[in-house]
DNA sequence: ACCTGAACACCGTTCAAGT
DNA sequence: ACCTGAACACCGTTCAAGT
């Protein structure tokens, strides 16, 4: 018996799920209709009745890993009102975070999406709620989410690869003269963080450290506009 | 004689340039290396002579237009001392956006790169230039840099697409509707736009504006720390 | 040095056909 | 109602062959 249960009948929740281990364990790259039909113990084709096409596919992606985020953050329920709004939005979306991390393929499928998960904008609607309880006017909360952006979801698209980065301390400085000539303040900051954490590697950065000190950095300005905007 | 000028022969830059041209009238989706070739007057299998692969013409793509937003930047050369940084910095991003309102392909083709283009790390080193004229230490102008993320290359990961919602008020107030038994603040908030502005279609928001509040709440907050981080 | 034709291993998707 | 086999129109890429 070499299938894994075949007998359990195909449902668009299952093949959703499965293709969520499918892109946890091989990478977004490998859901494909086939590679995902394999997995459930199917053909390809089969997929086609329980889902529309590999853009549903994508969209129930989004919605699965919302709906995780969802049951994460219900459970929080931090006081929000007034000055602790901020608090609890940032609990709140250092808790999707969290979540992404275990999915980090999960925020290009959200990029990618033209249309927007009921689930997402569920929510949305609790990071509202929060920051309506802080004081905000419903103008105010419009701009703080799109001034937040992806980050209201827990990430951030970082232009710098950390993970191409060199590993030896040669390399290091290798790059760091080549980049002297051309690119000075480049090559003096990074030989000033070097410099101050002879422990970091060249390009790698701590990412949890940078999306709070971003997050806090929007928060604390919404907190400054709450009264007067 | 259908073939556009079958005699200039074939060049790297060539084959980017008509990559950036056929984005632009095309579409992304349509950048592949047969339609590429034919665009360029070829056979697929010519372009892998003067291109590794098609993450090589990818990375190419950002390299040109990372170029572009160079040449328009450079021009700017607005005071940057002291005080006068942000307002530097603040037009030359949004200088960056509009060359990227010009080719909407280009901010998925950065998201995508595994690799930071050496023409990108110029735009960095300029913006960090500005940032020392006003006084940061390399260490808060490299948390600056991860805080504006994309936004310092002039775009930013939007949630909600704007593009899908509906068009007539009919639709509007249906969508309201149904929005306000599951998602109350979102609800709320729609209907409070659409209040202020009847004009504004549900979904639709001024994209120049939400850039430029984003950008100035995180650039007010860096301005706060300039003496101090 | 530069370009190409034929071929390979993949895609997503349709459609008629099976149970 | 649910699943499948065969087929179609595409991909990116290799490789031996042309000039």
């Amino acid at each position: 018996m070499p299938e894994p249960e075949p007998r359990v009948p195909l449902t668009r929740d299952r093949v959703l799920h499965a293709a969520v281990a499918l892109a946890d364990n091989q990478g977004l790259g490998s859901v494909t209709m086939r590679r995902l039909a394999e997995a459930v113990g199917a053909e390809a084709m089969s997929l086609y009745y329980h889902v529309a096409n590999k853009e549903d596919v994508l969209d129930g992606l989004t919605t699965v890993i919302a709906r995780e985020i969802n049951d994460t953050v219900d459970k929080l329920d931090l006081p929000a009102h007034g000055a602790n709004w901020k608090n609890a939005v940032r609990h709140r979306i250092l808790s999707a975070r969290e979540v992404l991390l275990r999915h980090p393929w999960a925020p290009s499928v959200f990029e990618t999406r033209t249309t927007t998960s009921p689930e997402v904008l569920k929510y949305y609607d609790g990071l509202l709620a929060l920051m309506r309880a802080g004081g905000f006017s419903y103008d105010l909360a419009h701009h703080a989410l799109h001034a937040l952006g992806s980050r209201a979801l827990g990430f951030t698209q970082e232009l710098f690869d950390p993970s191409t980065g060199p590993t030896t301390p040669e390399e290091t400085a290798a790059i760091l003269a080549n980049l002297a000539d051309n690119l000075p303040h480049l090559a003096a900051m990074m030989a000033d963080i070097v410099h101050n954490d002879p422990t970091s590697t060249l390009g790698w950065c701590d990412d949890k450290a940078e999306f709070e000190f971003g997050l806090d950095l929007i928060l604390n300005g919404l907190d400054g506009l709450r009264d007067s905007f």
